[in-house]
DNA sequence: ACCTGAACACCGTTCAAGT
DNA sequence: ACCTGAACACCGTTCAAGT
């Protein structure tokens, strides 16, 4: 009997989180109700209580989830750029703001409503996601590619790419750009002057290889 | 009797967001409570109602009051900036990111939840703000004051520009920039190569005075 | 006009109980 | 282990009623 319904031997856990997810692309998180949530998983409303301690926990597995797969389009990126830097940074960023615009309901909780207790909450689960984007996204933008140790002059431009690249993703998402320009364009356009620009003026521009 | 209590005599609506944004900043949007904020405000639970339609339009008052003070602080900085370009843009730039920073609660109602309908159901109140902070934004950003009439390198350098120094303000409040460095030594270290670069290639760069 | 209480349909979460 | 229903303390919102 492993085929009667598709949640009973294990995947509770993942069905619960791919539901979610829909239920905030349809209607954002506030919509994300775990009674809801129960009845579209077609299973009792207690039922997510046996996976996630309370609903912050989920949201945080949500996070979790996001920020994997977030990884994973970010590192495809770079990989597929090659080694050229500039060509590099502009795949890593492309790659940043489709992904914002492709998931916008990971996207959200991703970053979590910014003055809320949510993303404590969150950290409690076990994985502790929360602050690792963050170092996470410095890292990429670092380089591109794999973790660097810093050099001073790397550091701050590593975070102005980030800056620019977060920037345009939100403000994509906020509609700034859907009306005459695609952030694509944008990035296009721009990353000649906005991130080939901002190398270190300090000798090791390049991480140890 | 005008001093027995301090919201009789049309003052109760004000009352109302400033009691509400305390509640955001204490414990989040989801914190903010028709029924808690009665009580903040030794009001009735349906007291609100009188002055808003309904929760929505609540949040949508209090996203206005936001920008209004938003605004107010963008040009104050540009004004007192004078009219050196590089100057004018640090000073925005500085405005942005510090009314962030000591105004979460307004700024976390301000960018409302990315993939959720709250945005849409805030436009629903009278005074429209929703789509007006890009736009507002956007020209600020083009030369530093007044709306100007856009030539095309214009608007693009306007959106970097913005892009940028909203990049850094979420990322802050993140705490991206918590540990090693503030966003207003970022700002400055970074304004002469990320903000004074960023002039159009066309020759019109100033607006029509 | 401005405020109130009771009532309704929703929440998250706890608990005792079923397979 | 995994699931369930009843119960409790909360929500937003409507309505009839008070000053």
């Amino acid at each position: 009997m492993p085929r009667k319904r598709s949640y009973h031997h294990g995947n509770l856990r993942a069905a619960l989180i791919e539901t979610g997810l829909e239920l905030i692309a349809e209607q954002g998180v506030r919509a994300l109700t775990l009674r809801e949530l129960g009845k579209r998983a077609r299973v009792s409303r207690m039922a997510a209580y046996r996976h996630f301690r309370d609903r912050a926990e989920l949201l945080g597995a949500i996070q979790n989830a996001g920020f994997e797969q977030f990884a994973d389009a970010l590192e495809r990126a770079c990989l597929a750029a090659g080694d050229d830097f500039t060509a590099r940074m502009q795949a890593l960023s492309l790659a940043y703001v489709r992904f914002a615009r492709e998931h916008p309901a990971y996207f959200e909780v991703m970053l979590a409503p910014p003055g809320s207790r949510i993303r404590d909450k969150m950290s409690l689960g076990r994985a502790s996601p929360v602050s690792a984007p963050s170092r996470f996204c410095t890292r990429r933008f670092a380089m591109g590619s794999t973790p660097v140790t810093f050099a001073p002059g790397v550091l701050s431009c590593s975070r102005a790419r980030l800056a620019i690249v977060h920037g345009v993703a939100t403000l994509e998402l906020e509609r700034l750009f859907a009306a005459e320009m695609s952030a694509d364009v944008f990035i296009q356009d721009c990353s000649g002057l906005l991130l080939t620009g901002l190398r270190p003026a300090a000798p090791s521009l390049e991480p140890p290889k």
